[in-house]
DNA sequence: CGCTACCTTGAGCGTATTCAAAGGTCGTGG
DNA sequence: CCACGACCTTTGAATACGCTCAAGGTAGCG
């Protein structure tokens, strides 16, 4: 695998130069895991930090009840469990493979002396942790001030941002993954998807497809200014 | 004001040598702010970050009909607003004054300047966000996955833990400010305290005093293996 | 002492969860 | 290619938790 490409290719490293993905590349080791497979857990020292290279990885916690509450998917490109690299102890989650993924493990001594040498790097990792805490700011107002409807409406809409503003969102993770996402469960996801379909704010294309027929309505939805019929 | 006395004592720059401390004693600009006085909004251009030298300051989310969500209370010594120092853009939230406050400002520019020529500052600004980020997983955690008297449960063991697990908590904020920070109401939180006094699992010594009666009955609930009797 | 803000209490309601069960879909192996 | 099983999704009915609305009580502060 050429490691120094993949590396260029992230978001997190981007910017950064040839030499600087050289040293990187030296220090980071592939690691493969199929679906399912658990990456790391709550109890397990952080020893440093991953990118998705290809597959998708679920960042989650577990309460004491066994309730799951998934904090972030993550997809191609993009880093996880920075954050053990940084304050010492252990991981602050769960992390395990929703597919068979290909990913990237940069060790966390080495990547600090890393850090610690080059000023442009340490910028970028300080400009990763201060997104990561804008979504998790932004996830915690969804959790705490918005109800089911609103959620899926602002999930759907930043989907069909990401990708150029597409009428047509399609669902990375299954039904039952995203409304662990949105803090929900999948019987009440289902009847939410059911009461917007038959509002005629979105549609069913194939299985896990989904039309936007509305992104007016879905946005007072996400904003609370239009409410569902109840059926 | 001695600022760099006041710099050598937040946890955020311990550790850093008297040259640091003048360093940044350089930059700082003092400000002062009064009760409820608006110290940024969610629109404002990030111009660089804060610490509170003396008094205290709420960070929040406001969603478009108009509640309020706190993130975070910030007390004494402690930074707030690092987010929008190092992802360019604006504040991801409100802050405003609970109380007459001191604080000592950091301007974004300048501050970059020195993270940028010295490493062991860009390490404690990576660690910092760090353990932002720990804690807003479990606040996400807990909001999603615990009912309000396990939030108010766990709330109460973080602060006796934070004083040497006493057993008198003195709360620094009202109640309604409290039940906000719990993502509940002044009524919600009212009943659900009715209870644990009941349950004989605290109770009020002053006003704003609370003492536990029961560390162990208080976890059990902080981890949903205790419910509060009906009333 | 009176005002204001905070806190408590009650009744009713709404949203989402739990519990139970049936219908679909996908991958695997026969 | 089809049959099977596992998992995902959907649907229904009942319940519960927390919220809204309304009002009364309490405490701090000028």
């Amino acid at each position: 695998m050429d490691k120094k490409k993949h590396i260029a290719e992230t978001a997190l490293f981007s910017g950064l130069n040839d030499q600087q993905h050289e040293e990187l590349a030296k220090i980071a080791i592939e690691k493969k895991c199929r679906k399912k497979q658990m990456i790391f857990t709550n109890d397990d020292e952080g020893l440093g930090f991953y990118i998705v290279i290809s597959g998708q990885v679920r960042i989650f916690r577990i309460s004491p009840d066994g309730k799951e509450q998934i904090i972030h998917v993550i997809g191609e490109g993009e880093p996880f469990g920075e954050v053990a690299v940084f304050s010492n102890g252990n991981y602050p989650a769960y992390a395990d493979a929703l597919r068979d993924s290909i990913l990237l493990f940069f060790p966390r001594d080495r990547f600090i002396e890393l850090v610690k040498m080059d000023s442009s790097l340490s910028m970028k990792m300080l400009a990763d942790l201060s997104g990561r805490l804008r979504e998790l700011v932004s996830k915690v107002e969804e959790l705490s001030l918005k109800d089911v409807p609103a959620r899926l409406a602002t999930y759907l809409l930043l989907q069909s941002e990401q990708n150029d503003n597409s009428d047509i969102v399609h669902l990375e993770i299954s039904k039952s993954q995203l409304a662990n996402l949105l803090g929900t469960i999948p019987e009440t996801l289902s009847r939410i998807m059911r009461r917007m379909v038959s509002d005629d704010i979105i549609a069913f294309t194939k299985a896990r497809s989904i039309r936007i027929l509305s992104h007016e309505r879905l946005n007072d939805l996400a904003f609370g200014e239009l409410r569902l019929s109840r059926m």
